[in-house]
DNA sequence: CGCAGTGTTGAAAATGGTCAAGAGGGGTGG
DNA sequence: CCACCCCTCTTGACCATTTTCAACACTGCG
């Protein structure tokens, strides 16, 4: 399995994705450490470790959790192609949470010692980095509100929407429906429902015929119309940087 | 009323703060374009807004929130001193929540502009800024779990001794006790829980004796106790960087 | 004095949780 | 090749935490 060079990534060429200079592709690729290729249910990264590391998801999904002291699991987010993964390790010195493989994984690495550099030499892409960061910042406070003042059936509705807004973002799917190979229980501990209770919402949703999941895709027939039960918006996220 | 020079900036020679190099106390003088001071109940910040300013809390205690499409409200974090407010303003354009004043508050002004000459100059101070953003956006990945997993009594527990240990960490109040002039709304807004339910989950609290909050203070007669009935770590937060 | 904001308490209603059981699919080993 | 097991999804019944509704006490203020 060959590396892909910074310079011709495929996932840099999708619209999602801000373009870059020259100068900070450049960097890009001295900056990259190698590829990690992972299958599906790996631990990436575990809670309370010091990893030397960190990474840009390039292909694939997963989840980032944490574990509480009385054994339930919750699932802060979901890790999609573009994400950086274990910046925390590098920054705050150690993982504060968990990260799992839900499908096989490529991921880009970078090597933590290699990001104090980057702050110096490259402003540009430390504002990225800043940027990222502050964006991941701002969808968790969502994730607060949906969590504090959504009831079940809105939270479920917007957390599908969500996903789906992200995967077509990045065209991955086509319209309508995307692929989403997570579990029930997964979607349970992102929202804080129960598993059972979790099912029984996704059956209504598709009696209503709001949003379909199963069998690893989700169908949406009317994004506006989700959107609207969930409580949410129904526009694309923003443009971003790719690091 | 005279502003306050960052060279002898009182807030930065608490111990909760780690000390600058004079350089960078000296770009973080010419920084800073003034001081605001509020009155309590005073917008600071309105969604949706694009400031052309962001802030660093000097004093006084406020709440970031946000407000859903249903009217209903999510507290996303107290405000204390040393908190950095209004940066997504700068980073992302527009304000994604508001922030309000709870206490009389001063705040150090900066220019929203200026971030980027910060970037360029200051790559250190560009890794404080990040460092402050991961560590809020860990934060809320916290929250989101104590939302999604913990009981009614646990939140109100967790958030008591969340609050309690920032505040000691700022070396405000004393042993056991220190002001907390939030409203019990405030609080149930923040931790998802009914104003009605919350009340009686403080009530319980308190004859427990696990803490009393009121009248403006909060009282932990045991700080290890309260943390092992909030399922959480009796630490004090690390050290970090003050803008 | 009356009013608005906050805190408190009781009772009824409901959303969501827990328990339990079964169906279906895919992999593995006999 | 089949049997068995494990994992995931599904559904029903019952339970409980939390919400909503309603009323009242207390305080500060115009």
């Amino acid at each position: 399995m060959t590396s892909i060079s910074c310079e011709t990534c495929p996932l840099r060429r999708k619209s999602f994705f801000r373009p870059f200079e020259e100068e900070q592709i450049d960097f890009l690729a001295r900056f990259k450490s190698g590829e990690l290729t992972v299958d599906p249910g790996t631990h990436i990264l575990i809670e309370g470790s010091t990893a030397p590391q960190f990474y840009t998801v390039l292909d694939g999904m997963g989840l980032r959790y944490k574990t509480l002291e009385n054994g339930r699991r919750q699932v802060i987010n979901f890790l999609f192609p573009g994400d950086l993964v274990g910046l925390h390790a590098g920054l705050l010195g150690e993982m504060k949470h968990s990260v799992e493989a839900t499908t096989a994984m490529r991921l880009c690495v970078f090597k933590r010692d290699d990001l104090w550099t980057l702050f110096r030499n490259q402003p540009s892409l430390a504002y990225d980095v800043t940027w990222i960061t502050a964006t991941e910042e701002h969808f968790l406070g969502e994730t607060v509100a949906t969590l504090g003042q959504r009831t079940g059936t809105q939270r479920v509705a917007w957390a599908l929407l969500k996903v789906y807004q992200r995967l077509r973002a990045l065209d991955i799917g086509k319209e309508g429906e995307v692929p989403l190979p997570y579990r029930q229980q997964d979607m349970a501990d992102a929202l804080g429902l129960s598993l059972v209770h979790t099912n029984k919402t996704l059956a209504r949703l598709r009696e209503r015929q709001l949003a379909s999941w199963g069998e690893g895709r989700l169908r949406i027939p009317d994004v506006d119309t989700l959107a609207e039960v969930a409580l949410a918006d129904a526009a694309l996220p923003d443009m971003r940087p790719l690091l």
